[in-house]
DNA sequence: CGGTCAGGCTGAAACGATTTAGGGGTACGC
DNA sequence: GCGTACCCCTAAATCGTTTCAGCCTGACCG
């Protein structure tokens, strides 16, 4: 392969004159300059990054570490990371931890292999652990879709108990009294704020905990949806509305309570999370919480990129939480 | 940054040391590889990826491309590729071309700056401009749904001629005569191919290629399948079945339909293509022909592997073809 | 005419790893 | 006692960049 030097010997000048034409060419004479251009072109050179890298230091490279790619909620998170990576020169490294430690542990050590600029990261596990080896290396990260105490980093965020409130209060005044939460793992913080959210709205309306019954699964998708779904319809007293963490859980659940032959809303309402694009073509549109996907991306990375910057020494950590918003379609409509 | 140079010294050892009780433990002593390693622990030392991508020459990263990761279709080549790379020890970039050839060749020339060992990708333009210049850099790269004359290089794809043709085919077996097809760009061979199997199957039947209405749109997505959608309804005459090139559109167009208050599959049928795993939960279940997604991802990533492997100088370019299976669900379902 | 200065270029020193030739030991056989 | 073989380790070369100190040249100024 080409290197600088080929490029270098053909042109007749030296290594550093041919650097300097790709980085800083104002300070190379036209001539040379477009002499320099030519043979590159000739040669097709094209620069080792890792060469770059390993003079430079540290790469062009953002990490972005998240749950589950098969959520369009994180492929649109992951765009707009992109997007704002892109306007500062970077590029952005997309892995998926699929909900598992090791996996994620193993992906940020592939980060720290790599020296990337920053990372972003909606973590796996509450405990911490992964994400201690890092503050240790001092690689700027920021949590998304988690919030963190200020001190120890930046965080990018939607309020998950505003949200689990709002799609319980949504059922509540509905006039559903028997509600099941279709709920993931708790140690992911996202079901365990929405959780949090489904006890506010109980306690503020006077009823109990125990008003809401409570389906756990082990993965936030569609799959597990069915299964919760053929769980409920075993129940000895069947809910009238369901709340499921995210929407993949619901359109699974969607297609569990249909091959049962039953009807949504009449006889099951449905409330998703997330508002992705397909909670609008579901077999019956769904009612969701809608979370500004697009937008915590890009916020997650221009915090990172802010905090890797050359104004760095003032960085000072920050929390963003944004609000999200219930959408309502005919899922969850009631008197039809 | 602990470099292995810290190590060394900390454990008393020379570099070549350090590194061998890394990448050749068995020419240590016992001895002294738990001491190194202890203060690999202590030190918490990670090597640079770039340095010794620098100096091996390549890099353990493989680049896949993807039209759109938007549609769920790639995530899962994606999933495909990352389980076949992590077998071989080799890590998997994704980027996304969004079908735009600029983009396309912007991050073609990503993956020869980083050196990637092998690229997986789903060319935007047919023209072949972008891939030239990576014959030239030597890197190995498989075209994936595209075939590629075996000369070139590997390929993996489905028979979308076929697949094309199923979809008509099973169109005109339940009666309908006035078909239309939503179509994206037919740079795309993807949509060229589709298209061919349309006219294939109308020619079968004894039909005029002018049988069937087709509808351009740029993009792939589910915004395109609703303008289709709209458009459609504007058509003097109506078409009582619609072939989508994928599903996202057609999830789009079913949104488009209801809007205008009519039925499916009574008013309008559909049929889409790629069988997402949102297709079943749709608005209507759609049919769909159905690619093996995952298995085209895991026999890219074996392909440029072997490629690029030890016996690489055996190694015979080759056109893997799958064949696609139509998937009947309630949208095409005759007699309702 | 000498001095200063800036512009444009060169050459060499890093960056952090892998690899290889070779150098001390120790054990063994003659 | 000497040669040989083997094991474990060290030291140095190398990969392709960027950057920095310094050199040469010509221009400008006094």
């Amino acid at each position: 392969m080409v290197s600088i030097k080929d490029v270098a010997r053909r042109a007749g000048v030296s290594l550093g004159t041919v650097s300097n034409v790709i980085n800083r060419p104002e300070l190379v004479s036209a001539q040379k300059r477009a002499l320099v251009r030519a043979v590159i072109e000739e040669l097709g050179y094209v620069p080792s990054e890792s060469a770059r890298q390993l003079r430079m230091g540290q790469s062009r490279i953002l990490g972005l570490l998240v749950l589950d790619m098969g959520n369009p909620f994180f492929v649109e998170v992951a765009r707009g990371a992109e997007h704002a990576a892109r306007a500062a020169g970077l590029r952005v490294m997309v892995c998926n931890s699929g909900q598992d430690p090791r996996e994620e542990a193993d992906y940020l050590s592939l980060f720290v292999e790599q020296r990337v600029r920053g990372v972003l990261i909606t973590p796996a596990d509450i405990s911490g652990v992964n994400h201690n080896g890092f503050v240790n290396h001092g690689v700027p990260f920021v949590f998304v879709d988690r919030v963190l105490p200020a001190a120890e980093g930046c965080s990018v965020s939607v309020d998950d108990v505003t949200g689990g409130a709002l799609a319980t209060r949504h059922l509540l005044e509905a006039g559903h009294t028997d509600i099941a939460f279709i709920n993931g793992p708790s140690q992911l913080a996202q079901c365990a704020d929405r959780h949090e959210g489904v006890r506010r709205a109980l306690t503020e309306a006077g009823l109990a905990e125990s008003a809401v019954t409570v389906l756990r699964v082990d993965h936030l998708d569609v799959a597990s949806g069915r299964d919760a779904g053929a769980r409920l319809m075993g129940l000895p007293r069947r809910p009238s509305a369901v709340f499921c963490a995210n929407d993949l859980l619901a359109l699974g659940l969607l297609q569990a309570v249909f091959a049962a032959g039953l009807r949504v809303p009449e006889d099951l309402a449905i409330v998703g999370y997330d508002d992705i694009e397909f909670a609008a073509a579901a077999a019956v549109p769904l009612t969701s919480v809608r979370q500004p996907a697009w937008q915590i991306g890009v916020t997650a990375a221009e915090l990172v990129i802010a905090e890797t910057g050359d104004d760095a020494g003032s960085h000072s950590h920050q929390r963003v939480v944004f609000q999200p918003e219930l959408v309502v379609r005919r899922s969850s409509m009631p008197g039809r």
